[in-house]
DNA sequence: AAAGCGGATGTTATCGATAACATTTCTCCG
DNA sequence: CGGAGAAATGTTATCGATAACATCCGCTTT
């Protein structure tokens, strides 16, 4: 039959229920106007029919999709990866899709391609996982009626934002290290130009200058345990050099390695303490002192920030801090 | 003035070109029959006015979306990851919008919720990382009129799908062990309900039985570093367990924790072999020899494949099977 | 020069939902 | 018991694109 490949649409499902299709509409809506046993006939029909309500047309005439587009850098570096999939997660909860636009450089031309592509499916809220600086004149672009949530984007720049708070996450992981008697703490940072990085870098240097310690020249990388190695190349030489503090735990992966084959044993020699608590970091040798950063949460409130803007509610908070946590192990231990 | 606050439509364009819009959807369309003249005027219409085409719109009238909906299991795991971003990347390429529907467990109930979200939403077609076999049934209730790949699906279900020969790496890994003198491999497996493990288990056995090697009862896991440090405590325990083939690189962080705890040299006493070639793997105590799956590679594949169901073209292959590279780095020495 | 043809363009119907308004049916109360 | 007002339902317009068909025009063809 040809009627069976089409797939049934309201007016259908109203013929069989005996109403009109608004009735139908009004049932799928929760329309309070509706009595209850109407309501369960419908509801039958569609059942029966296996009907499903054509997206496209509800965004053509509502003018908004149930879709939420993602800016997100192309990356499988821990954080990003997660972020991503913890929204996901939260917002198919919530009902919402998410199409993802991901993006090689967060530069000018890329974002507003990716925006570009969002505005055409007709988001009906975009989430910008920014977590460069670069990206902030591209963003200025995005036309103020929908709604936005930015996820590690600039502290100062009044949008609605949603990060972990990195200062203190560094403070805490410094002040671990400080507590443990060592005289000063060198830092691995990201690159300067995230705002992780900088948060990070910021609360190591706040804390060691509240303490009274030396601030040792920042040493700065990419994520990469590459990068962790050849840096820790250059460490594992400077006695001085007792405990480090990395702005994740991939660059700490690279330092162990480098230490252990410059004889340096960790944490008796050298303490160490990353950030991220990747699955992974239990099991490094020795198992990682780190801070564990809820990703989970961070989706959340960046999904609840943006169903709050969509419903034009006033009462929503526009920024959310969510706190990090040190997670210790056993890669921090008293200097020798 | 309440006129800029709607973004234009086909009509607004088609009245500033002097035109009709069908016109305007002949020039969007690059139909050929528009005269180049017209086509030039209504270009300089759709510029000046910033128009942008509604795809609900189109896909309303069309029954067709712009949106590919891939549906994974919501994991951080390397491999799943990064499939994700490079089909992403390639599938914005091509210019079509990735819709994400991960999911907890690769159960039916949880599929089928997703594909339906993923229907709702009228993707143009579905990409499935189905790894486990659970995953099968509830793929057979996906409609037969969209198109639809699988990335690591079942090889024999006869399903347009697009793999990495597990097999073949298994096998490479397994016959650098044995090359190097060792007389028999381990293997450490992940879960045996994923194809991924299935094929590499495979691959492992068939190359100890054809060099005539005794075959080691089968150690499996999940893909954790914490079972690879569980696994490793116990294997560390057996002087007769010389040569480790694990089936990702994380598995083998754990052995190698477990190994160094025990004061088992790798690779002087043990010689150990991963597989993905995570980024970090070349930083590992020592660096691991492993297998590179090309992501990237499948992920193109995959989007081709969908590309032609969706042209209805016949002449595309519907299985593609791409090679895996062994990775060759220091993790694996002759036994003592 | 009339017929015929194809290229360029316009007109109208259509997709499947919601919005706005119209109408019918209850229910309650004086 | 009649009428007001609310509840339940129906009717029609609309969103913005493409599809199908209609028309117009300029040329070739004979």
């Amino acid at each position: 039959m040809d009627k069976a490949s089409r797939s049934p649409a309201m007016t259908d499902v109203a013929r069989l229920a005996g109403v009109s299709h608004q009735t139908v509409s009004r049932v799928l809506n929760d329309h309070p106007n509706v009595k209850e046993q109407t309501r369960i006939r419908v509801r039958a029909a569609i059942a029966e029919l296996g009907y499903r309500p054509n997206r496209a047309a509800r965004a053509l005439v509502t003018g908004r999709s149930q879709l939420i587009g993602v800016v997100a850098r192309n990356s499988t570096l821990y954080g990003p990866a997660s972020m991503l999939t913890e929204f996901e997660q939260a917002a198919a909860d919530a009902g919402f899709a998410v199409s993802v636009g991901s993006v090689r450089e967060l530069d000018r031309s890329s974002i507003s391609a990716v925006v570009d592509r969002h505005l055409d499916q007709r988001v009906a809220g975009l989430v910008v996982i920014a977590n460069v600086a670069s990206a902030a004149e591209a963003l200025a672009e995005i036309p103020g009626d929908v709604p936005v949530v930015f996820i590690d984007g600039d502290p100062a720049s009044g949008r609605p934002l949603v990060t972990v708070d990195q200062v203190a996450g560094a403070r805490a992981a410094t002040r671990h290290l400080l507590d443990a008697g060592h005289e000063t703490v060198w830092h691995v940072s990201g690159p300067t130009d995230w705002f992780d990085s900088a948060g990070r870098i910021q609360g190591w240097k706040q804390t060691l200058q509240e303490a009274g310690a030396e601030v040792p020249p920042l040493l700065s990388a990419d994520w990469s345990a590459a990068e962790g190695y050849r840096t820790g190349q250059m460490l594992a030489r400077m006695p001085e050099v007792t405990a480090i503090f990395t702005a994740n735990d991939h660059l700490a992966l690279g330092i162990l390695r480098a230490l252990h084959e410059r004889g340096r044993r960790v944490p008796h020699d050298v303490s160490i303490v990353g950030f991220d608590d990747v699955p992974e970091a239990a099991y490094f040798i020795p198992p990682l002192t780190t801070v564990r950063q809820a990703f989970g949460d961070v989706a959340r409130a960046a999904l609840s920030l943006l169903l709050g803007q969509m419903r034009d509610d006033p009462g929503t908070a526009d920024q959310i801090v969510v706190p990090p946590q040190l997670i210790v192990r056993e890669s921090v231990a008293r200097p020798a």
